[in-house]
DNA sequence: GTCGAAAACTAACTTAGTTAGTCAGGGACG
DNA sequence: CGTCCCTGACTAACTAAGTTAGTTTTCGAC
């Protein structure tokens, strides 16, 4: 077949083809010889584009992570608003791996190292900093985030309960009581971001998220 | 060779052997064959034991979570002490895990669905229920409780920065400040559970446990 | 004592990441 | 205008790893 006129791939256009995959069958339906298939090429074309598949996935938590919106963030200013910004910032992190849910298994084990994932620190860093946190706090406070913001994409607390609520209560009565609590007060109010019909995942994630937010802002004004 | 004497394998042994397997040599280094040579066995003798590798990860997923120490849980009374066991439980999870780092990345695709994990939610819930929350207000509570161990474990933030804060200072300006000023912080101190000689990890978490269990521990007294 | 299940083995199959070597189009330079 | 070479596709094949099939030996029950 030989050199096309054009060439059929690119890094980009792999990646993201790779992010599809991903999306539509997991994890596990991410093979070399699929991505090619979906771009109409071979497996070993793509190598002349990506030095194999590790990097690929390095591209593909790029992709993830540039769909976090970090203008709140930078839009802070000094004393105004800082909280409804770094809110912001939180949850379109947590969105972004919500919409991408099958990626979290192929990113959890990698290190940082992603370039944008410095950016988003960096951006949060500065807003805790302008919104007169010391910088010391606000390093733990952007970790405190960070694993709320990680724990809440990667967990869904709410997949692993696949019954109704009633079917725990022999075992886990407890369980199966604060099930029941939680799915009544779901009707009557929206379901938020995820697929789930459940909105506990949401609803836990803006708690901690109020509550972190609150004793930040407690300390900035007894300091 | 034929069938031995006295059985070389069992489920649990796989188990564990699986267990320590990727604690020294990562996610990455846990195949049946190395499993099999590690207990002087070949690995087709594995499936004897094990439907297969899918549910060996399960068992070693039960593993770590048995390390999880639910006495204080399940010991804490009526309203008092309720917050010292909640945090407790809380530690002990995150350390399970950070004993065990190279495992997330082997859990973190898979459902809840352990046993074991159901009975940590069951005494947290009930913990939080004897302590005066609302079943809907426990559910939120514990997830958020989730998100953020669980978080803490999958990232331990300061993972990702592996240069010395200067060498940020250039482009992350508030990171390399941040990162220095906690560095500070950590000189004089010891450096917790982690063997990351940075405290920020530990810090970080602590941060976010005691502001979730002020938070609720204020809806608790206000209602 | 015989029979069947258990538990080890060897051999081989399948899938998936990757590499080596081949071939054709396109641009740079003589 | 022709030559050279690089690019970017291909085919073929290698390796590692999960798994299965079929064999053999030993234990425990009848």
């Amino acid at each position: 077949m030989g050199r096309p006129s054009r060439p059929l791939l690119s890094r980009e256009g792999i990646a993201r083809a790779a992010l599809e995959l991903v999306d539509e069958q997991g994890a596990d339906g991410l093979t070399m010889r699929a991505i090619a298939e979906r771009l109409g090429v071979k497996a070993a074309s793509l190598y002349n584009h990506t030095s194999g598949k590790d990097e690929l996935i390095d591209a593909l938590a790029e992709l993830v992570n540039a769909e976090i919106d970090l203008t709140h963030l930078a839009a802070a200013q000094p004393g105004a608003e800082w909280r409804g910004a770094v809110a912001d910032y939180a949850r379109s992190y947590r969105a972004a791996f919500l919409r991408h849910p099958n990626t979290i298994a192929l990113l959890a084990r990698r290190q940082v190292g992603a370039e944008r994932q410095l950016l988003g620190y960096e951006a949060l860093l500065s807003a805790l900093d302008r919104a007169g946190l010391a910088p010391a706090d606000a390093a733990e406070a952007a970790a405190a985030l960070d694993y709320l913001v990680l724990g809440s994409a990667l967990e869904t607390f709410t997949a692993g309960f696949t019954c109704p609520a009633d079917d725990y209560r022999p075992a886990y009565p407890a369980l199966a009581t604060a099930l029941a609590a939680s799915t009544e007060r779901d009707t009557g109010a929206g379901t938020g971001t995820g697929s789930n019909p459940s909105g506990l995942d949401d609803r836990g994630f803006e708690l901690a998220l109020r509550l972190l937010l609150d004793g930040l802002a407690a300390r900035l004004t007894t300091a």
